[in-house]
DNA sequence: ATCGGGCCTCACGTGGCGTGAGGGTCAAGC
DNA sequence: GCTTGACCCTCACGCCACGTGAGGCCCGAT
């Protein structure tokens, strides 16, 4: 009774591994994972060195990496640890947007069911929790922490009642931009004087064309504004921030 | 001077929504957004009902739908909430994947620095804060309360000097598993029978098949342990689950 | 000799386009 | 009226990680 060294072939090691055959082909197919050796019969052949390099790699594919990036880990010299870091850097990434998607898709969902789709009040009295946050980072980002506390002071001066009227104006003058979207105005730019009025008083009476088109961009990304404008008109809330840059650019 | 119906080309419709004229035909192609007539060169002629039907698409596609689905939300009849949840619900399955991608990854950086791999007192002292609640969590789903409070008493009857008697204990038993791993045993039962012996320790005395087949699960899963076994040997942390379910289902 | 279950090599399909190749169309300037 | 350059068109292959046959060889058991 001769003992064989010990080789599995692809269908073994597929078993033992709890993947299909096809995937060791292709592994073998593009470099990956070779064989230990090819029988004459043309059967593929493995040893426990494959099975183990095998296990790496679906440890690593685990984590959401692609195969050439697999491979450069696996044989790649001494910077295992950037790439490791980099493809860390690329989960935290996609995390980030995913989290967005959902808060977008959420605030959608919210809307068709009939909830307010997010009030007005709420969203400007001064700014929601969650939109407080991200607005004022970007805020002192940009202008540094004085513009934020000029606002802070603006908003003081807005009582409860004097608000309502303002939200109404508001109102008037987005019903005003979802017609010029729908009747494909294309610069609509007497509204948008308006609506940088508007917020101007909201600031402090301070809204420099860079801020305002930085407000486009926080429309743009921000999921409780996207919803919000999403609800007034199909596709109004990507032409909203568009027009508004449009706007912008063309202040000379 | 006759005023044409307002009509965009492939061109100028890309432009406006800052996508390629490829993806326009693209659409064309799977019939998810028609123009509203082909001139007689050829080219494709959209409006405004198209343009809107654009931007409804791309809204929902900001939110990782596939193509097929967008088409079955904006043509489908009554439906568009379900598919909306339905899509809901996918994303966050994504989202937790992808924590559970970069935990994992996050301790493999951990241990290539050097960092203790999570020190096994850590991971069983009684349990990591995280890991901890996952695990409640399965104990109370798989064996009700009672259990977790007869856990939660045998540990107390374990003083700390004890403790780092058992803790190695568990390295000795770990080390030879990693050994029985490498040498490509297929059956390390004695093993763990230990193993089994001293998990049951931990847990009052007690640890049916049932059992240690669901702490297979959990270490086939869980960021902690996956990270730390992955450590011990590259492949270890899959071949040992493997290696728990089979020794399980050989206990007639 | 036959049968069932491996193993092999093509080779196309998936999704959402990118990226040419090769060729017609249109407004403007000469 | 002719050229130029910027449009437009239709194929058609490429990407990534395999799934899914199709068609055929190999091997042990009956």
């Amino acid at each position: 009774m001769e003992t064989r060294i010990e080789e599995y072939t692809v269908g073994e090691l597929a078993k033992a591994a709890r993947i299909s055959v096809r995937t060791l082909h292709h592994y073998d197919a593009i470099g990956l994972l070779k064989p230990a050796h090819v029988a004459a019969n043309g059967y593929r052949l493995y040893r426990r060195a494959e099975a183990e390099r095998l296990q790496e790699i679906l440890f690593y594919r685990a984590t959401g990496m692609d195969l050439a990036q697999i491979a450069l880990v696996l044989d790649g010299g001494d910077d295992r640890l950037d790439r490791l870091q980099a493809h860390r850097a690329k989960l935290d990434a996609d995390a980030k947007s995913l989290a967005e998607m959902i808060q977008t898709l959420d605030r959608s969902i919210a809307v068709i069911k009939g909830d307010p789709p997010m009030a007005l009040e709420d969203l400007y009295k001064p700014f929601a929790p969650e939109t407080q946050a991200d607005y004022e980072a970007w805020l002192v980002q940009t202008y540094g922490p004085t513009m934020v506390d000029e606002i802070a002071k603006a908003k003081e001066h807005l009582a409860n009642a004097d608000m309502e009227d303002r939200i109404d104006q508001l109102r008037q003058i987005e019903t005003g931009l979802v017609q010029a979207y729908q009747e494909g105005q294309a610069r609509p730019d007497a509204l948008l004087d308006a609506h940088r009025d508007w917020v101007s008083e909201m600031w402090g009476n301070a809204c420099p064309p860079a801020a305002y088109g930085g407000l486009a961009e926080l429309y743009r990304n921000h999921p409780d504004f996207l919803a919000r404008y999403e609800a007034l008109a199909p596709g109004f809330s990507r032409w909203l921030p568009d027009a508004m840059e449009a706007y912008v650019a063309g202040l000379t």
